[in-house]
Parts: C-alpha cells; sequence; structure tokens
DNA sequence: TTTACTGTACCAACCAGTCGGTTTTTTGTG
DNA sequence: CACAAAAAACCGACTGGTTGGTACAGTAAA
C-alpha cells in the first residue's frame, strides 16, 4: 500500500465516522461514505471489499485511537485504573459524537463486529484488577466508568453536564485513593 | 380496540422481539415480523402505522414488563436499589436475548426512540439518590449495575457466567449493607 | 508495469408503506 | 334471539425507493 493509499484509505474511516455521527448508525452506507470521502464508490471499495470490513476498520481505529491516548495518560497517572477513568473524563464527549454511532452501527449490523471491543475490554479489566488485588472497589469504579459510556452511546444519560462532570472526576479521586 | 385485536398487537411485539433476537437488530423488518407474528403485512401496519410505532411499542413493552418485576421485587428488599439490582441479576440473561437487540434496533433505527429509556432511568436515579441522601457508593453500584445490562446489551460482556453471578451478588450485598 | 483509482451503468435483493378488497366482529333494531 | 348494516380487523399483491455489490473501460501516478 503506496503513502497516498494509506491517506485515502484514513480519509474514508474519518468519513464513515463522520457519516455516522451526523446521520445516525442507520445511514452508514456505502454511497454516503463514498460521497464524504471525497472518492468514488468504486474506490472504496477497492480499499474495503465489504461494508463489514469497512465497519471493522471503523472499529479497530477507534479502538487505536483510545488506547493510544490512554497510554500517554498513563504517564501522568499513579495507576491504569485512575488513566483509565482520567482518559474518560477527558475524552469521551469530545469524540462520542463519532464513536457513539460508529460502535452503534456495528453493533446493528453484525454483533460479531464488536469482539475487538470485547477483548480490549477484557484485557483493560484484567490489568486492573492485577493492579488492585481484585479490589472490589477498583472493579466498582470501572462499571460505573463504562456506565457513563454507554450512556454516552446511546444518548440516555440521566445526568446534566455539570453532574456528569462531577461525577466523572470522583471516579478518578477515587480510583487514586484507592492505592495511598 | 377488541379482545381478540388485544391479542394480536401482543403477539405481533412478541414476534418483533423475537425477530430482534435470533436474527439481530439489523434484520427487525415488517415482513419478518408479521410473519413470525402469523400476521399478515397489513394486519401488522393496521395495528402500527409504521415501523417507527412498531420499535416504539416493543421499547415501551419492556419498560413496562421491567417495571412489573421491580415492583414485585420491592416488598422484599428494603431498598429501591436493592430492589432494582436483584430484579436485574434474576431476569437480565433470561430476557437478555430479547431485549438487547430491541433496544438497540431502536436505538440504531432512531436514537429519539429511547428517549423513553432515558426518562426511565432518570426517575430510578432519582429515587435511588433520595433514598441514600446522595450517597456516592448508591451510585456507583447503581451505575455498576447498569454497565452489566449494557455488557449483556452489546453482546461484550467480560466476565464469565460465574464471575457475573457473584458481581450480581456483590452489588446486592453491598446495596442491602448501605443502610443498615 | 503495477497500483490506485474514476465514472457510470447496472443488478438483484430488500424494505417501508399503499391499496383495494375480504373476512370477522360489533352494534343497532325489531 | 335474529339479522342486517356498519365498523373493525385483516389480507397480500404491488410500488417506489434504497442498498450492497458488480462490471468494466479508461486514467493518473508511483
Amino acid at each position: 500500500m503506496s503513502k497516498k493509499a494509506q491517506i485515502t484509505v484514513s480519509q474514508i474511516i474519518q468519513a464513515a465516522l463522520s457519516v455516522a455521527a451526523d446521520k445516525g448508525a442507520g445511514k452508514v452506507t456505502l454511497d454516503a461514505v463514498a460521497k464524504a470521502a471525497g472518492v468514488s464508490k468504486g474506490g472504496l471499495i477497492y480499499h474495503f471489499p465489504s461494508k463489514e470490513a469497512l465497519i471493522s476498520a471503523m472499529v479497530q481505529h477507534l479502538l487505536d485511537e483510545a488506547d493510544c491516548r490512554r497510554e500517554q495518560q498513563t504517564q501522568l497517572e499513579q495507576s491504569t485504573l485512575a488513566a483509565l477513568l482520567q482518559t474518560r473524563a477527558s475524552f469521551t464527549r469530545q469524540i462520542a459524537g463519532n464513536t457513539a454511532m460508529a460502535i452503534l452501527a456495528a453493533a446493528a449490523e453484525q454483533p460479531a463486529l464488536l469482539k475487538p471491543v470485547q477483548q480490549h475490554n477484557i484485557a483493560m479489566l484484567q490489568q486492573v484488577q492485577a493492579e488492585h488485588q481484585q479490589s472490589p472497589q477498583a472493579l466498582l469504579l470501572f462499571l460505573a466508568s463504562e456506565a457513563l459510556v454507554f450512556h454516552d452511546l446511546l444518548q440516555i444519560s440521566p445526568f446534566t453536564e455539570q453532574e456528569r462532570i462531577d461525577l466523572e472526576q470522583l471516579l478518578v479521586q477515587q480510583a487514586r485513593e484507592l492505592q495511598a
């Protein structure tokens, strides 16, 4: 794959994300994505031989991005859990529009496409559990944070913006205190 | 609406739920639901003038059912929170197949269809908060339980069956101790 | 020469919703 | 209770539009 092709692939994925965010999970069609990416449908199919491949790439892209940000944050925090919660607090809403509908599109299309998400989650959980010796409280914090993400995902958060911010800080705070 | 019509409506909703569970959220089509319900497409449309109406009814049905079960459980527990967690522990997986894909179908189709779910959630949360004087720990338990539900919803639970059961019992236990 | 596309035309499958007509149920009346 | 008229419930072929994917001839760049 040449450099230009890499750029094109990246553009297509970004376009797919923005279509999902703007039009909704159900409107991620090949034509719409191609148009948004400034690419012909033939060009899209050239890189992603099927819609499934495209959505799979979207999901993978999001996971990679999340990983990257968490790694950076890890250097500023004492524990994986604290870094994880802080990362989610900082970026969740910012990328929520993109992520939410993308994940949803994947789930509705074919639940198997979320398997990478599950494995990613398992890895996170194991690391947190290991760092805190299976502490139930650490597990609770981890799960609570996930609930907040899911709320955004489905756009059913019961919190106001401020409540949400306070809550996220509470989670981070408790995570930091856990090992202190 | 006659008695027979009520039965038909109920059959259609049940059929819609089972189609969602069996075939996936993306496969909830009017034809598929009609066939599963043993009803013609015309008959389906007669009762639900649009797909949106059908999915909306599905969601409402699930909320009503959940409400009913929680009310029963409330009489056996000391707090709303404990009842809520225990109800989820007992029934989540049993109805997960149905519920999961139904909610997902609604979300992918049109996020606004989940508004009743959100309001339902807000009401729950307020009651829990009121009963426990805004206790952060109660909130954490509530959120953790929601995370478990969402895991089932998207079929991305990082837990084994046994871990899941233990975890649910842990949540219930902590909820009961909260006000003791 | 291979890779990376463009552009267009096309297709089969699918899908929400319509419509004219039929059956079943309810209701008003003697 | 009997019975017809009216209303409600239901049928299923059909329509118009969309979608994922194909085919392919041609072009531009690496």
